[in-house]
DNA sequence: CTGAAAGCGCTTACAG
DNA sequence: CTGAAAGCGCTTACAG
């Protein structure tokens, strides 16, 4: 009944197909593997044999003999999260386009449970290894005496000789704060995330490189760090209406922060966009896409990123040496959120 | 300097540490295997032998003896979605416990796709297939011709002779009307999701039941369906108010939907729960604890299901045969947006 | 064009 | 206790 229960089933191997199609092992394998010489009906004969055995090559023999096993392992701090998983479409993308399969390993933020993952698959002889970070800061090196080539996705890696692929978060503040210049708002505030990530300063530091070449200061001298919350963007908004009733724009540093300075803001009475201007970052859809109106974001790309860094590594399994760190270009997503100042007027004060 | 650029870098092999310690291959073998019949001292100079080395045994070529890989496949139609993700970290973790590991593949909602991965995962000689589905609808089985078990988790398998783990949205449904009664709320709301989903019929199947035992009928009626959405959760909310003013609870299929309840629910002036208690379903933290109030809701427990998947998948590679569906129950968990009517009302009216 | 032989890295009876 | 030999499923020179 349930016939696969159990292993018994024999698998159909080459020499079974060899045999039905009265041929040696040696011509059977030539004729599947399309080498030239094979008498166009013998090889028929073979292809045929496999067919009506549904035979199917055993991979790991033919990666013994190869000396690459045509897999690569992809260690993940950050299964739960959002950030690994379009890293890791990306890279399984890659991958899929040859015949490459990926190992999926979790290690949890944990560098024991790192280090067990990486031996494992070493012993799996994969051809290689992309590490994808939690968070964008830079993280220990695996080391450079591995047999096999590392990619650093997301998360770069400390040592500067390693190949890292990251996003650009100094250009995606930028970019933003230039969309939120070019709407016409001039007295903008930054609600920045936990101050313990690099990338909430280095989006800032971009941001500031905008208002710079514009000539405007950052509403209130400096930006507002806090955590990646909701709870944090209600907060903030609060602090800014309190502190700056005229504010005309809110640059955020989530789209989670984004989602709470909206409903501060709605709740104040205040208009978005007509008078505030309010932008994420990250372009989570599920947030912005239901945000109301929904939200100017920041994409990261990170599929791209994972795609990138599946490149690069099978480049360096090509024997093309790779190191130094890749910054990849963000990319603004305009949606309701933000937009002109209406013509009519200058930016309303509080109208609850 | 880039060593790793290239595979040019031999890797050691059991021949390598057998030289080094002056034994045979075979001896070298057994000694590193702990088997019984190899003098002590001996046994120590192999494993110095291999430390100094840094040897890690060919996996491949084990299991080329062995007749099984240690793999399994993980093939999800998801990846992006947040269904699959525990269910593929539950079954990581119950693979990583013995020395299983997985290849991830992402079918995409495509059959031909998958069956391209199924087909390339067979080569690779995976011990195993766990399949995880993008919705908890049945999906046509692979059959059962395959070599290997197959689990489906999450979506079942139409095929009943195939093994499937799905979680009981029935009792779900059923587990928060009941908690909704328990809080003293009679004139309760259920929103749903889209009507092309078993879930959402099967949701409501279980609060009805429990409505049916508490000798009340559902307010109206019967459920409203929409979409899985923040936005249908605003209009439902609308709705409701606008036909039973005097709403006690509304039940959410969704923490989406839900959250877009409390917003409407917010702004039309009524307070949670005192006025009126709401739920959601999945208990998505992101959304859940985000919420004002912190949002009641059921979480599947998606994790412990992947878990499932993997535990009797490994079973069945050990011989033992699976077959039917198991289902697994759901959990409640209670937060601020639910709770006992206020001793002193009854359940106000508007008060906008 | 076809096949016998060697070999990929390992393990396991089987002799010594 | 140790080692030579066979074999897992395949591919690839090398002879015929």
């Amino acid at each position: 009944m349930q016939e696969n229960g159990s292993n018994t089933r024999k698998v159909t191997t080459l020499s079974d197909v060899a045999k039905l199609a009265g041929v040696s092992i040696a011509t059977a394998s030539k004729a599947l593997n399309g080498r030239a010489q094979v008498k166009a009906e013998t090889r028929e004969r073979v292809v045929s044999a496999a067919e009506q055995l549904n035979f199917s090559p055993n991979v790991l023999a033919q990666h013994l003999l190869s000396g690459r096993s045509g897999t690569v392992g992809l260690v993940t701090h950050d299964l739960d999260g959002r950030f690994s998983i379009p890293t890791l479409m990306g890279a399984e993308d890659a991958a899929g386009t040859g015949n490459m399969s990926v190992f999926l390993c979790d290690a949890r933020g944990d560098s024991l449970r790192e280090q067990f993952h990486v031996q494992a698959l070493l012993g799996r002889r994969v051809d290689g290894l992309i590490v994808v970070g939690a968070r964008p800061d830079p993280r220990p090196s695996l080391g450079r005496k591995l047999p096999i080539p590392v990619v650093y996705a997301y998360a770069p890696s400390t040592d500067p000789r390693d190949m890292s692929i990251v996003s650009d978060n100094v250009g995606g503040g930028r970019l933003v704060a230039e969309h939120l210049l070019a709407c016409g708002r001039t007295r903008i505030a930054v609600v920045m995330g936990d101050p313990g990530y690099g990338a909430a300063h280095d989006r800032v530091t971009g941001a500031v490189q905008a208002f710079d070449a514009a000539g405007i200061g950052m509403l209130g001298g400096q930006a507002l760090y806090g955590s990646w919350s909701e709870e944090w963007g209600r907060t903030a908004a609060g602090i800014v209406l309190a502190q700056h009733p005229d504010v005309d724009a809110v640059l955020c540093g989530s789209d989670q922060i984004a989602r709470g300075v909206l409903d501060t803001l709605r709740e104040s009475g205040r208009r978005v966009p007509d008078d505030i201007a309010v932008s994420g970052y990250d372009n989570w859809e599920l947030l912005a896409l239901n945000a109301r109106p929904q939200l100017t974001s920041v994409d990261m790309e990170l599929e791209t990123l994972g795609r990138r860094a599946a490149a690069r590594l099978f480049e360096a399994i090509d024997g093309t040496p790779i190191s130094g760190t890749e910054t990849l270009s963000a990319r603004l997503v305009p949606r309701g959120s933000t937009g002109p100042l209406p013509s009519t007027g200058q930016h309303t004060a509080a109208r609850s």
